[in-house]
DNA sequence: CCTTTATAGTTTCATATGAAACTATTTGCA
DNA sequence: TGCAAATAGTTTCATATGAAACTATAAAGG
């Protein structure tokens, strides 16, 4: 009789993780999805773009670990929509150079708000200390 | 001038969760998915039944949290590469008696140390402490 | 120079995914 | 009974995604 010591799934940390994270990037985006008909790669890159203000393609992919053909549509949807301006880097003819139209800024100034509600009722669920545990445990896990 | 307030996409906690949990998943999945011919979903199916033994369609997509549709899929792919074993329940055509072939647990059992390791690799970053903490922490962001 | 190599970004293609429609069977209840 | 509603599971369709090929431009080296 052989000993198949099978996983429980439960229990599983990557498994537990893979739900945490599915859960509530569903529950976030079912706010702003429908409501300004933008997706969560779109939004990810209206984010950077309005804390760095201007950006190229690829500094857009960096900072939102997103890969270059998701920022491509991202963008591309973006610019069609007027919510990003896209134009062409002086001394760069293959560089992009983005940034938020005023359009783009309202939309980001609405979202933010609800993201940030959506984070806030997420912590309330753990006390100050867990928070401050939470915290440090994602910055260890978090590859640089 | 208006205030942007920017989201800080790298501190923001639904983002983080979600990168890490791709980079986790990804990095496990390279692991098995050529050497095995196995999709995450399928790992998943598979590792469900190897902790309960026989269940129906319906009861794997509960116990993996998988819609039922991805499940059926899953197991479309695992019945026809004859690593599950699917009958017919006898008092209700509907549903289906799933269980790992014999060919299902020898996949099983040389996926499952592998999943393992990758867990405690993930954790070795982590102290006891912050590991403790880790778990009551998930356990109160898992909605039950 | 000018040719090779690298980089920015887009398009294509093959696969993954979810919602909704569908089939088959069972259950509830008038 | 017998018919409406519920349930198990599959298929269809429309969209999302990533890898690789592709285009255009810039940098590097002989």
């Amino acid at each position: 009789m052989s000993e198949h010591a099978p996983l429980e799934l439960e229990r599983f940390l990557p498994y537990r993780l893979s739900i945490l994270s599915n859960t509530i990037s569903q529950a976030i985006a079912r706010e702003y999805q429908q409501r300004f008909d933008l997706s969560v790669t779109e939004w990810r890159v209206m984010a950077v773009l309005a804390r760095f203000d201007t950006l190229s393609a690829r500094e857009v992919a960096e900072r939102t670990a997103m890969d270059k053909v998701a920022v491509s549509r991202a963008l591309a949807g973006l610019v069609a929509s007027g919510r990003v301006i896209r134009r062409m880097h002086a001394g760069d003819k293959r560089r992009s150079v983005l940034r938020l139209s005023a359009s783009g800024w309202k939309i980001h100034d609405a979202v933010a708000p609800l993201a940030r509600a959506q984070e806030r009722k997420l912590l309330a669920r753990l006390n100050v200390e867990e928070q401050s545990w939470l915290e440090q445990i994602l910055d260890k896990l978090t590859p640089a």
